[in-house]
DNA sequence: GGGTCGCATCAAGGCATCGTCAGGAAGTTC
DNA sequence: GAACTTCCTGACGATGCCTTGATGCGACCC
């Protein structure tokens, strides 16, 4: 959050602490171009008024080396500044006054665009394989392990509730559908060619544990 | 370019035409889900004021399958109908009346930002073959490979997700249209041919194999 | 000790999905 | 208008997954 006018940072800061942000902010164009580098924010609120360098020359530092998003204020309404702030590499223009609502709203869709670009891959390990949920892949030993729709449909809701309990009817139900909630046959077989193809002694579950009446837990 | 005023539509179609730019048009929601599922446009330009459905509806009919820049236009300025827009998955939001500059240079900020997440590594190499998808264009033992625009959709999605599964309904959506996403026969027809031509033994491929029941993965 | 309940394991049949081939419709090019 | 390309569609056999039943084991209650 990059503006030199006090009461503006300020208000900016509770309303996006109030909601979960964590935020970072500078009051001129060279403290913002530090702190950018050493915070690596998510997202980038950039004042064109600022008192020490012009605000385009901002813009290009950051996109020397980042494509954060950035999204301008300005008070001003010339279509020529706009035009020239976009160029310059932001993503977004917003004239003051303006209103908060909007503000966050077009935060949320930055960050939701730039969220789908960096699309991670998110990867669970255990002492004795790896389930690669991006990917949909499970490797054991660095070989890759081949589960069945199902198999993978079972473990895929367990690496993501890692650690949790999940409870049987929830399992048949996401896999199955709302119909198969009391098959819990059908999770003992399952889970039986899960620990036969994943965990070292099969009989005797590290990973894929069983709560007895319950359900099932991942242990990581 | 969606907007039921024919003198907006008139207005943009020549300054967009002029720039370069080509330019589909629909005049109310239904027609514009369709041309953009056919014509697979950069950029969307979205009037909310549309005849027949909500705009918001648009928005939500289009990131069903695609992550295409959505700008909207529109003459309420009211920050509640911003919010609503920008939270259903527009990228970004201008009140009419509005400066034909401004327009273009956010429609130059979108269509960049979109081009920034293509700019991955524009070639894929196998031990057997090389997608350039810059180029549009594989290789295969130094020899240009040719492929129909079906094909080449379909390679296409699998060499930008190298290595991880992609769903059979996201290939066929993405390819044929979010009408087509169960004629999962399509893609046994045209990954055969995929094979054919670039895999060095087709009955046992080795980059573009078969997840069965889930889809396909594209082996680099 | 007998009975019940929940869990693990194994095996086998039915059936959904996959790969393949081929023919015809629609559109393009010359 | 003929030759060609591309796309869609149907038929067929084969693979492998899901389901289901049978059996054994341990915990707990009576």
């Amino acid at each position: 959050m990059v503006d030199d006018e006090p009461q503006i940072v300020r208000a900016l800061r509770i309303n996006l602490s109030a909601r979960g942000y964590s935020v970072l902010t500078a009051h001129d164009g060279t403290a913002a171009l530090k702190a950018a580098a050493e915070g690596r924010p998510d997202v980038v609120v950039l004042d064109l008024g600022l008192p020490d360098v012009d605000g385009t020359e901002v813009i290009a530092g950051l996109r020397g080396w980042t494509s954060v998003p950035i999204i301008v204020l300005s008070a001003r309404v010339d279509s020529a500044d706009k035009v020239e702030a976009l160029d310059a590499g932001a993503d977004d223009y917003v004239t003051k006054p303006f209103g908060m609502d909007e503000l966050l709203a077009r935060l949320r869709a930055a960050v939701r665009r730039s969220a789908v670009v960096e699309g991670e891959d998110a990867v669970v390990e255990t002492a004795s394989f790896t389930v690669d949920l991006a990917a949909k892949k499970v490797r054991r030993d660095g070989v890759e392990v081949h589960l069945t729709p199902t198999e993978w449909g079972l473990l895929e809701i367990l690496a993501r509730n890692r650690g949790r309990l999940v409870a049987q009817k929830q399992l048949l139900q996401e896999v199955w559908g709302p119909a198969y909630a009391k098959e819990t046959h059908y999770l003992r077989v399952y889970l039986a060619q899960l620990r036969r193809k994943l965990e070292p002694e099969p009989s005797h579950p590290r990973h894929l544990v069983t709560e007895p009446g319950m359900g099932y837990r991942f242990e990581p």
